[in-house]
Formats: C-alpha cells, sequence, structure tokens
DNA sequence: ATGCATGAGCC
DNA sequence: GCTCATGCATA
C-alpha cells in the first residue's frame, strides 16, 4: 500500500505527531546516524583483531591497488560537496571474527589487479523483476550534477543568473524563487531547511505529502519527491548539489501551501500500484562489517574484486557492488562535511 | 530515518 | 561501470 493513498486533511494530523507512520526512533537514529555518517565504525577494531602481517600484506596490497586503479581506472573525480570523511574510528566494542580482507586481496591481487575482464553484471537479487515504471518527480532534471551548477539550473528550469543580494529570495515572474549566491550557501541552505520543516510541521503536512503535493504546483519538468527525499533535504542528507535544486522548488511549494492554508490538496497518487514489490536485501552485521574493511582500505575496489568479495562474504556480485556505490555516495553527503 | 536499489547520463 | 538523484521497503 502507499503510505497515504489518500490525502488526509491536514489539520487531522497532530501537529506534534505529523509523521504518523515513519515516527519511531527520530532522536536517537538521528544521533547515530550523525555520529557514523563521519565514521565508519569498526575498521580499527577489526584490523586490531587482525593478525599485523595479514593487516600489513592488505595495506601494502591497498596501496598497489590505488596506485593502479587511480593510474587508469579512473581520474578520481573531485566532487562539488564536501566530504571530511576520512577513516575515523568510532569507538566500539566489536571483536568479531570477519574474514580477513587480506586474503581476497592476495588472491585477487595476485593476477589480475589491473585487468578488468568479467564486466558482467549478475541478476538483481531477490526475485526483482518489478516494473517499477515511472521516475516521476525531478529524475528527468537531474543529470549528472556538475560541480557548479544544480541539476535545474543546467536544465533550464531555473535561472541560472545570481541577484547578488542576499535580501531574501526573490520570485521570477514564474513564481519560482531566483537563486542567489545565498541560496548555495551551506549555511543557509541549512537555515532554509530547518525554516522548511518548522513551517511544514506548522501546517500539519507530512513530508509524503509535499512530495506528492510538489507535482500540484505545475513546474515544468517537476513532478512529486517521495517522503525519503523529502526527509533528506530537512535533515541535509543530499549532495551539496542537490539541496541547491531543490531549495527553490520546495521554497515554492511552501510559499504556495501557506498561502492557501485552507483548501489544500487532494493529490490523489501519481504512482499506481497493483505490482510486485521489492524485497529489500538485508546485508548480515558480520558482511557488512567486512565490507567496511574493505571499503577503509579500497572505496573503489575493481570488478574482480567486487566478485572476489562478494564469492567470498556469499553475496550476489551485484548487492555488493551497489553497497560500495551507495557507500561512496554516502561520503559526500553534506551533513557536516561543510565547514560553516 | 535509512538501507539497498534503479535508471539516466557520462566515460 | 561509475556517479547522482531518487525511490521503495523497512527498522
Amino acid at each position: 500500500m502507499m503510505s497515504m493513498n489518500s490525502k488526509q486533511p491536514h489539520f487531522a494530523m497532530h501537529p506534534s505527531l505529523s509523521e504518523p507512520k515513519y515516527t519511531t526512533l527520530h532522536s536517537s537514529s538521528e544521533a547515530i546516524r550523525r555520529a557514523c555518517l563521519q565514521t565508519p565504525q569498526l575498521q580499527s577494531n577489526i584490523f586490531a583483531s587482525l593478525d599485523e602481517t595479514l593487516l600489513a600484506r592488505a595495506e601494502a596490497l591497498a596501496a598497489v591497488d590505488i596506485a593502479v586503479s587511480q593510474g587508469k581506472t579512473h581520474p578520481f573525480k573531485p566532487d562539488a560537496t564536501y566530504h571530511s570523511m576520512t577513516t575515523v574510528p568510532c569507538s566500539s566494542t566489536s571483536t568479531v571474527p570477519l574474514l580477513e580482507p587480506p586474503d581476497i586481496m592476495d588472491h585477487i591481487s595476485s593476477q589480475s589487479l589491473t585487468l578488468m575482464s568479467s564486466a558482467h553484471d549478475g541478476g538483481l537479487i531477490s526475485t526483482s523483476s518489478h516494473p517499477h515504471s515511472h521516475m516521476h518527480g525531478l529524475g528527468h532534471l537531474s543529470h549528472q550534477a556538475m560541480s557548479m551548477n544544480s541539476p535545474l539550473t543546467h536544465h533550464g528550469l531555473l535561472p541560472g543568473h545570481h541577484g547578488g543580494s542576499q535580501g531574501g529570495p526573490g520570485l521570477t515572474n514564474t513564481g519560482i524563487p531566483s537563486i542567489n549566491d545565498s541560496d548555495t550557501d551551506p549555511r543557509e541552505l541549512e537555515a532554509f531547511a530547518e525554516r522548511f520543516k518548522q513551517r511544514r510541521i506548522k501546517l500539519g503536512v507530512t513530508q509524503a505529502d509535499v512530495g506528492s503535493a510538489l507535482a500540484n504546483l505545475k513546474i515544468p519538468g517537476v513532478g512529486s519527491l517521495s517522503q525519503s527525499t523529502i526527509c533528506r533535504f530537512e535533515s541535509l542528507t543530499l549532495s551539496h548539489n542537490n539541496m541547491i535544486a531543490l531549495k527553490p522548488i520546495l521554497q515554492a511549494w511552501l510559499e504556495e501551501a501557506e498561502g492557501a492554508q485552507r483548501e489544500k490538496m487532494s493529490k490523489p497518487d501519481i504512482y499506481n500500484g497493483g505490482e510486485k514489490k521489492r524485497k529489500r536485501t538485508s546485508i548480515a552485521a558480520p558482511e557488512k562489517r567486512s565490507l567496511e574493511a574493505y571499503f577503509a582500505v579500497q572505496p573503489r575496489p575493481s570488478s574482480e574484486k567486487i566478485a572476489a568479495i562478494a564469492e567470498k562474504l556469499d553475496l550476489k556480485k551485484n548487492v555488493v557492488r551497489v553497497w560500495f556505490c551507495n557507500q561512496r555516495q554516502k561520503q559526500k553527503r553534506m551533513k557536516f562535511s561543510a565547514t560553516h
């Protein structure tokens, strides 16, 4: 089922309980997330529990691997986002016996470090053959975010100019807030996100409501967004560019919603259900720890390594590949990476 | 709130 | 195959 099939009148929701279904561990989990976002926990402990020889070998191999991959595999594109997440160990108590990265590294590196032959994509995990149809929302205008221009601006949806003043975002003829220099300021983004959340709650609207209501704005190229995205916007767990791109849209919605705070939408869901559901893969703690250990020495393993790691951990190769992708993406998120 | 996943565009 | 934006499913 959808989370909120029929939009309920916002007044039906208690201001203090604006998230009917997603309000379980807000505060506590956030603290944890913040802490862990910055610190791939367990690493030091993991290695500490390993034989020194193995550790040494792992590092040596990783060094080789890094040199090789940076030399010919990837250009290591610098991102516009702020990342201050190197591998800082986080206090932990684990002493779980993991698979030793060295083993795998050793195994593979002995022959195919620089080669990339098996580039096939295994099937998706878990039955997944969902018609998962449309990519509604802003998907189509979120191309590779350039390091300086937001996708929206790039797409021509938003004015690329800058007002130059920070007196407050004005509106263009189209009603879309213009982009000022201040709009790209992390501090301003953070402030806006906070304001947004407060006002949203004041309106008694859930994150999911906001997401679907965006389609009602009829802004060309702007459809609905998921609860996830709104949540991530509010918590700043999006890339800097993504934040910049979404800000004007959410701002437009906010103004609109507050302006007509009486007969807000009745927007039915844009995505229909009926199809099969996707089953989320869950990587067990031990395996996850191993992956984190690998990630620490080599965030960008080759296809061969991914395959080897997958085999070793008894996971689908694709699952491992995606895990590394997501891990890298996490490092680039905004939250506390910027230095105000 | 967050983990795993998809898909588009780029290389 | 990677990055990025974004989403479904779930804790």
